[in-house]
DNA sequence: ACCGTCCCTGAATCATTGG
DNA sequence: TCCAATGATTCAGGGACGG
């Protein structure tokens, strides 16, 4: 099967037509047993997208499921983990076939995605959450670790010094002869846990293409970082609007997407085009469509009192406060780019508009530009990590060895 | 059987002995099918507590719930409800038994209580949750809505408004013949959900009283409050430290405990005499308490790849690389703080912890430090604020008028 | 193959110090 | 005497290691 399209199609039967061994990572967000239909329209309301969702009983929807699942692990390499999606209407069920077909030893973990949710004035609790369950094919299989921030509580100082224990067994931490505290290796923070908070779609969003039951491509990041590497082979048997894909080559793995419904397919293969151009194009239009600026770019862009801009390549921000009741135009050199490019396109940008001064936040090459070249109105700024690397280098060969 | 009192023996049997509709909230937490022996030593260390949670396979640990679930079931009134506490090794099993005994129809909400935990060395995800299945005996349960406060982001001024619709049926803010904003009834927060944060009861904690998976007062006040009201009468099977009993005794229902542990039950009774409840400073205080740092500061700090230290006044973060095998801790001048004060807090906090680099970061004065005065291994840089203000009154009198 | 023991872990508390 | 700052403590984890 070729790599990289979506398929329109039975996923039981397009899964059949996948060789052994050959997918790193399956995620799939089945019907989840609503015994309902899912419609939705699209913004400019012209197209309506639906799926039915009704069932004759549970064990014709589960019987559908374990076939999907037999097949799944067939296809999955060894090293290989899947991903069910599902809410509490059904998890207990799917969850039995995840034992039966995958083995209780190969279950992973629940994974509780949670998210705010404008509340309903239903007698219970609010639903505020969906489960995803994460089995891998074998105890060979592949986990990239992603590190958070330390809890707002922890002593963090005390966390990177070393331990010792006393002689009654009690933990300490260590002092050398001098009284000095003893530190421990680099810490990275804490792991991921099996609790993620990520926003749900807003309605408003620009993600959001109309389809019905659409998650938000920050689920499908964190998931295929942890399961997969570059390069590897991301399948999703229902992938309705494509998000699946979408994620995946944004993070440049490989895919498969199936789906059953020929709007959804067309939705899909539509949404993946914008995001494919993109990527031939440094990314950036790919960027700014689905995650806008890099967590780094917004904290830069925010430690100096910006606000962002969207959409254009060679402006990344406006400060906050005008220069001579000009607005002052920030453009961060990105990781493709040399500083020499990254001035040319915020002065291509800047054409024509009357900027008295402009700003490039030099971020990761050591090149510098004379200043006789540079028009007088732009000024470049070494980034704060940037000059932390300097300070770094020099400072190693200060040090007696 | 009397009210207010704690058994010791086997739930099954105790259960068999309560009559039929007297009891309106049962809530259990019995063995999670762990396959382990658990044990704890109280503080002073003076006594082991100790269960087995060791079972034969998994049909035997569900033929004894389900026979507890039967009795549970006709034991609870017609609005009453049931809370079955567990994890992730058999949720699932629970869940079919819970199905099959109470019906499908009476699954009211998987709620799932999260709480951040000590971490560790594990490949996969940190568990961080545990489940708890909410089944009611009848449609016609009791059910007490808790609201809780709007989250930080929303616009609590707006939602206090009234809203009216325009002409063309779009929805917008009312206001009076002078223009004046119309506010609505009183709303009271938003509805609780089923993701409960709760801090699990830190090793630390004086309401721990050693007994294994002792869990904390405040997750039984949240389900005792929502599925009860004063003077009803409240069920936990399998009580161990009491902790149910506790929350009920302090929220002023009735409560029955039942316990097969002889030390269990002699720890519940002493613990009831002397009710001691965690007043968490994380819940009490909020986690804004914690967060000391102004979103600037963290802007900062992540720009140049380092994570937030809360707790210490000479330092604000580290990076998050080590230089020299050393850890490297930057502070940020703050608005009240000369730099030669910040330095010397940097100085103060690192003393005797052997860093080999500290880096201040500048940003809101114009001294100049001389360079003779400062250590070696102290670096100062200029925030890109800074700089850029800088840069602006430079630029301005360059300007020609 | 299975067991107990030891180690590393960091969140959130208690405990002590310092002004 | 009272905070505020920071040092000390310990575990419903989980891997490695040795018997």
């Amino acid at each position: 099967m070729e790599l990289n399209k979506i398929y329109k199609g039975n996923s039981l039967t397009k899964l059949k037509s996948i060789a052994d061994n050959s997918i790193d990572l399956i995620y799939m967000d089945p019907p989840f047993f609503t015994q309902r239909k899912h419609q939705l329209s699209s913004k400019n309301a012209k197209q309506k997208f639906e799926f039915s969702d009704v069932w004759e009983n549970v064990e014709a929807y589960l019987a559908f499921i374990q076939r999907i699942l037999i097949e799944s692990k067939r296809v999955l390499k060894d090293t290989g983990s899947i991903f069910l999606h599902c809410d509490k209407t059904a998890s207990h069920h799917l969850r039995l076939l995840l034992d039966q077909v995958f083995g209780v030893n190969n279950f992973r973990s629940e994974i509780i995605w949670f998210y705010k949710r404008w509340s309903n004035a239903k007698k219970g609790l609010l639903n505020a959450h969906q489960n995803i369950y994460f089995y891998s094919k074998s105890n060979n299989f592949k986990f990239n670790t992603i590190y958070q921030d330390y809890s707002l509580t922890t002593n963090i100082d005390q966390i990177l010094q070393e331990r010792t224990r006393q002689l009654n067994g009690k933990s300490t931490y260590k002092r050398d002869e001098k009284g000095q505290v003893v530190l421990g290796k680099e810490k990275k923070g804490v792991p991921l846990s099996d609790v993620w908070e990520i926003p749900y779609l807003n309605p408003k969003a620009r993600e959001r293409v109309g389809y019905p039951t659409q998650k938000p491509v920050l689920l499908l990041n964190q998931i295929i970082k942890i399961a997969s590497d570059e390069n590897d082979v991301v399948l999703d048997p229902f992938c309705g609007s494509g998000t699946t894909c979408v994620s995946a080559a944004f993070l440049k793995r490989a895919f498969i997407g199936i789906d059953i419904s020929k709007d959804a397919v067309k939705l899909a293969r539509k949404r993946l085009d914008k995001m494919v151009i993109t990527q031939s194009d440094l990314l950036q239009k790919g960027k700014q469509f689905y995650l806008e600026k890099t967590p780094k770019e917004l904290y830069i862009l925010k430690s100096i009192g910006a606000f962002p801009v969207q959409r254009n390549s060679g402006i990344d921000g406006f400060l906050d406060h005008h220069f001579n009741g000009k607005p002052i135009p920030v453009k961060i050199q990105s990781k493709e780019e040399t500083l020499e490019n990254s001035i040319a396109k915020l002065e291509k940008a800047s054409n024509n508009k009357g900027y008295e001064l402009k700003i490039i936040i030099q971020t990761n090459s050591k090149e510098n530009i004379s200043l006789l070249e540079l028009n007088p109105d732009v000024k470049v700024i070494k980034s704060m990590g940037l000059k932390i690397q300097e300070i770094k280098s020099v400072q190693k060969e200060l040090i007696p060895k």
